[in-house]
DNA sequence: TAAAAAATGTAGTGACAATTACACTTTTAT
DNA sequence: ATAAAAGTGTAATTGTCACTACATTTTTTA
């Protein structure tokens, strides 16, 4: 069963100061990642990665509290790094086919990567009924920072008069979910996907929305 | 834990003939769908619903062998249920833009309802490692489908020189994504969304679209 | 209506896994 | 160097289920 949110107790915890103590706790961390990303939250088994990790159940307990803490920690952790490409505005320093490519690409790799696939496949499986940090956490993070940087762009040609669109940020969702929207079920089903077929999606996505939205001048 | 397959072997099944028998039946299925809608497979009790239903849990297993057959069942009867919209081809009756809109609004449908949301989550939580005959099931009668009837139409369109597109089938599951997809996360995290919302999306992306393949004459 | 089949209810069994306890060793700070 | 703090290993505890057994009752069928 597990309602995620009633382990939410947070339980003291130590902050690690000692060498052998960090050393611990990043390979926790490192084996708990791979237990959670692969078996998600209820099919991990703590002792298992305690077994893997080399510490002791009892430093676990200290450090991250009980096994909700442990995943928390994770999941933290995974999203920052997984999400880190978009903090850099490095993306509109061309004319508007080549930014929206440049953008896209991004997109891509980051929501194809084995990191990325897993982290989804968490927030959507541990999402039971309640609101979850958790989901908050990634949604911020990731998705609606994807379309906020997106959709300020639009925004800014739309009032240069460059683009026709009824609303920017909505547009900016649309064509996210052009790019990599195909291969969500795909993927989720472990089939494998070319690299050619993630490009043509890339590619004719650029097509319609520049068509679709370009003021002919 | 309980990776899926592993119980995937078929137990003997009776088959209910008698009136009590197909009442109970009816009825553990009933209460088995709001329990694995509501808290996933691993989340479900069997003890639990043999109590709400109130059947016998011996009953239970003599209809369906075990917990995953259960789950099989009730799988099975809402996957078809859901989709049932798509299996009439009733789509392409007027204009392009009509016709996209209506094949839209009927695609959002069925992916709001609670239902539909309920189902997404199953097939993406119990994804674990190895493909399942559930998940073949559920992307086969349903995105696979949506993404085949709309393909199909476009294919025709290009081939009267009416659209320019690459691929129609892409371009089918791209308009799809547009339409369904910026509504995702927000559901999967329970904010609600408001009808001029989805309808906003619908009609921007079939101007998208439109704008974006129709071949001008 | 009486034997067979199906259904019920209760009470297990067994396995798994989170968490705790504890005696012991190692590391760290004074 | 020595006490305190942190870390280790093993084993016990505890709770939760899936699944089974079985004696009893109800329903079906011949």
């Amino acid at each position: 069963m597990v309602p995620i949110l009633d382990q939410f107790v947070l339980k003291p915890r130590q902050v690690a100061v000692s060498k052998r103590g960090l050393e611990r706790q990043q390979k926790l961390l490192q084996v708990a990642q791979v237990h959670f990303f692969s078996q998600g939250y209820a099919g991990t088994n703590v002792n298992q990665i305690v077994k893997e990790a080399g510490g002791s159940l009892n430093t676990l307990y200290r450090y991250f509290g009980n096994k909700l803490g442990l995943f928390e920690a994770v999941f933290k952790l995974k999203t920052d790094a997984l999400f880190a490409p978009f903090q850099q505005a490095h993306f509109w320093q061309g004319d508007l086919p080549r930014n929206l490519t440049h953008f896209g690409q991004c997109l891509q790799e980051v929501s194809s990567s084995p990191d990325g696939i897993a982290i989804y496949r968490l927030v959507v499986t541990e999402n039971n009924s309640e609101q979850s940090e958790i989901q908050r956490i990634f949604y911020q993070h990731g998705p609606q920072t994807a379309i906020r940087i997106l959709g300020d762009y639009l925004q800014s040609l739309r009032q240069l008069g460059k683009v026709e669109l009824q609303d920017p940020y909505l547009a900016a969702a649309q064509f996210i979910e052009m790019v990599k929207g195909p291969f969500f079920y795909p993927r989720l089903f472990n089939h494998t996907i070319e690299p050619h077929q993630t490009q043509a999606a890339l590619q004719q996505a650029v097509q319609l929305f520049l068509k679709g939205c370009l003021k002919a001048d």
